[in-house]
DNA sequence: CTCTTGCGGCGCTGCTTACG
DNA sequence: CGTAAGCAGCGCCGCAAGAG
């Protein structure tokens, strides 16, 4: 025992250590050499990690947490998801056009998905469809800072009831359950997007942007009024360094002529509005596809008398499904209200 | 018939290393 | 120090066998 004073000013020679049982007085290298002699060193235990890692996920054999997803996801696989989730229940072969890669690559990339739960084929009339799992709605829903719940309300391919059959009337989602319901409208807006995506290929252009109703809806102000464009799809078609917009409409039944006024009527006000060129840089075309050619002419006819009425020009072009499955999107299977022959969309 | 999957192979890209 | 060569990873394809 030695006063906090003489320990911090001494030396290891000043007398100033003494034993708690005796009066010697002692300095620290007696002290030290007294230790030696009788006793033993203090020995500090061997440093060990006290609390051992944790086993690693692939370990374990269980999956990986969702906070590794973003860096585990190649760049192919990440654009194969946001497509699934903008069109669920879209074909193989259709995501393979979209994607612009072989039959065997979109395998390949949808296995690996399935395996991480992001994805969920069903086969659907004898073909493989396929859509994000919840999992891969959340994953989605996080990157995009957007309700989870939300998503899966809308968007989620989950059965309401997991042992009753697979059908619309099982799923969760809303927008889901309204794709599968209408199946065939779905499939006819895959398949023009993906034969036009295959088309502008070989012909050394490209489809760069495909957008979904979600984001393909306009909302704008027209004499203090608020107005809506809801579209089947917009898309951005780019040849020779330019951009071509343009919204896609499917209509999948004939409509009689009075009903076709009032679906005109948006378009109509969009474009006289001055809108389009501002929301996209030039001028965006409007597309209208018909099960059936008569409608078509129907829909022209109203388009001239609309045109007139309100002395403005509005770029419709009108095409049916024979036609298209003939020439194509980008053959020469459209007509417009200004033109009797069948031309081109674009340009 | 539709679709998956194992194998082999090619070309591109970005990084490291050896060389002048 | 700059450049070339080597290398690994990735994305993709064709072929062919096989599952459902």
């Amino acid at each position: 025992i030695a006063l906090e004073r003489d320990a911090a000013s001494g030396s290891a020679e000043a007398r100033i250590w003494r034993a708690p049982s005796g009066a010697a007085v002692l300095s620290l290298t007696e002290v030290v050499n007294i230790a030696r002699a009788g006793g033993q060193w203090a020995v500090e235990r061997a440093p060990a990690r006290s609390v051992a890692p944790r086993p690693l996920a692939a370990e374990r054999g269980a999956r990986e947490p969702d906070w590794m997803l973003p860096v585990r996801l190649k760049p192919a696989e990440k654009r194969s998801l946001d497509l699934i989730g903008d069109w669920p229940w879209i074909r193989t072969d259709h995501l393979g056009s979209l994607l612009g890669v072989e039959r065997r690559r979109v395998s390949q990339l949808t296995a690996g998905l399935e395996r991480r739960d992001l994805l969920a084929a069903r086969r659907i009339e004898g073909r493989r469809r396929l859509a994000l799992t919840d999992r891969g709605l959340a994953l989605l829903a996080r990157r995009d800072r957007a309700s989870v719940g939300a998503a899966r309300k809308r968007w989620s391919a989950a059965l309401v009831g997991p042992d009753a059959p697979f059908g619309w009337r099982n799923l969760r989602g809303r927008r889901t359950r309204q794709l599968l319901r209408n199946l065939t409208h779905t499939d006819a807006v895959h398949d023009f997007l993906a034969t036009l995506a295959n088309q502008a290929r070989s012909a050394g252009s490209a489809l760069t942007q495909a957008d979904p109703p979600q984001r393909a809806s306009r909302y704008f102000r027209l004499d203090g009024r608020l107005y809506s464009l809801q579209p089947d799809a917009f898309g951005v078609l780019r040849c020779d360094g330019r951009d071509q917009p343009f919204f896609l409409e499917w209509e999948r039944r004939a409509i009689r002529p009075s009903t076709m006024a009032q679906r005109l009527a948006p378009y109509m006000r969009y474009y006289a509005a001055k809108r389009p060129l501002e929301d996209h840089g030039a001028v965006p075309s409007i597309l209208i596809a018909f099960e059936d050619g008569l409608a078509a002419d129907h829909l022209l006819r109203v388009t001239r008398e609309r045109q007139q009425m309100l002395a403005i020009r509005v770029p419709i072009r009108v095409s049916n499904s024979d036609a298209l499955s003939e020439h194509g999107p980008l053959g020469t299977a459209w007509r417009s209200a200004d033109r009797a022959t069948l031309s081109r969309p674009f340009g």
